[in-house]
DNA sequence: CCAAAAGTGTTGTCTTTACACCCATGG
DNA sequence: CCATGGGTGTAAAGACAACACTTTTGG
């Protein structure tokens, strides 16, 4: 039937918690030609009888040990003939999102690497994950998917930290807060965290209202008006 | 090597004038098994040494007798096993917009269908061009895409019939041109067009400054502040 | 008491909608 | 001169960023 392979590509990403916290991508060293040795998104080929989705499941589960992701959603589907130099092979990109108090049993060749400083990467790997950055950059403005990688209670500034990492720039808190407040996207927890290293007022803790994935924030110039219910 | 199809798909929208524009899909009828006699969308298989882009174009040439259109994308991948009855297929669908005052020549079996009032069709293809609508829908918000629909020259209220169609809701002529005089979307050409049928101030002409996608308005939300030139 | 961190209040700017009003044309 | 549509002016509401200020802790 058809003359090359179709597999699927995942971007599995984590917010790494420390002084500032960092978004990392799960990679591994491939073992076989072409490319061994190299870095590479994990990927694998779908069974005829199993939905794309199954089968980026399927892959991290066995390639890795990875279990239960917050989210997964499509990306591109990358054709360009040349992209696989031994043979021909069309790819779909997903995106997976882990939170960060996820408790991992990966295999040994699985490496968190920092986004901000990717290694070379086998194929058109490196592509693929700069395109899944932009899209999440985009969706953590407009969405509540920020909870797919944030932990399940969490305190105002470790959240600024999720969001900057993701964002790549700073973010005022106070205004986070309100922003997500607005939208109804978290709410306060009743306990209180305990102080930082050198002092302070402790923060409360909060958490996400919703852990499924939602538009809070659709696109409306030149909508209807939201004055007039209609 | 797969032991599946690999097919790209097209949802080629055009906007038709009239008292209301109405945005109308390409489609044909099949010829064979499965779903033969329906309407489906124009597809096609991808070629071991071309890519899905080129091979979007070339179906829909040799298929429909159709070029040049103004914009193209591609959106999601369909992988369901179970959504080719006959073979397993997996589809990649593409977004395509023709201008409407592009001249074409169609072959007989094209057909042009409303997308208010969708008939039935051959396999998941009724999804497809949902999700297709709701990408343009959103689009239409945030980008210069409508030029890719529009003819060379309009009037805002032709302009506005586009929008309406593309969005399904009405819209302010007046909003409208502010909002995309803001952007920078589009400028005033010289020439008045005639009065309309009952008389009336003959409206002035405008047109897109860029014929490229751009994105005009993209998302801020937290975003570093746009008054302090980083 | 002081530094540090959390949280609140306030202000100014920008975007968008709604709608009143003026303008130019055909009949 | 009046109906018909084109086009401009303006006000109100909302969202956001910036930043000053208050609160609560550890040392």
């Amino acid at each position: 039937m058809a003359k090359y392979r179709h597999e699927v590509l995942a971007v599995v990403l984590r917010a790494a918690d420390g002084e500032q916290a960092r978004l990392k991508v799960l990679v591994r060293r491939r073992e076989h030609e072409p490319f061994a040795g190299e870095l590479a998104l994990p990927s694998g080929p779908v069974e005829v009888d199993e939905s794309m989705e199954d089968a980026v499941t399927r892959h991290l589960a066995s390639q890795l040990g990875l279990a239960g992701l917050a989210h997964r959603e499509q990306l591109e589907t990358y054709s360009d003939p040349e992209r696989d130099p031994f043979e021909r092979t069309i790819a779909t990109a997903y995106l997976g999102l882990v939170p960060s108090d996820a408790e991992l049993s990966l295999v040994s060749e699985a490496v968190w690497v920092d986004v901000t400083d990717l290694p070379e990467m086998a194929f058109d790997h490196h592509l693929v994950i700069e395109s899944a950055l932009k899209r999440l950059r985009g969706k953590f403005s407009y969405t509540n998917i920020a909870f797919a990688l944030a932990p399940a209670e969490f305190t105002m500034a470790s959240l600024r930290g999720i969001y900057e990492a993701a964002l790549g720039h700073e973010v005022d808190v106070t205004n986070l807060l309100r922003v997500l407040q607005r939208r109804g996207q978290i709410e306060r927890v009743g306990t209180l965290a305990g102080s930082g290293a050198r002092g302070g007022r402790p923060p409360s803790t909060w958490k996400f209202t919703s852990n499924e994935y939602q538009v809070t924030d659709p696109f409306a110039a030149l909508g209807p008006g939201r004055r007039t219910t209609v």
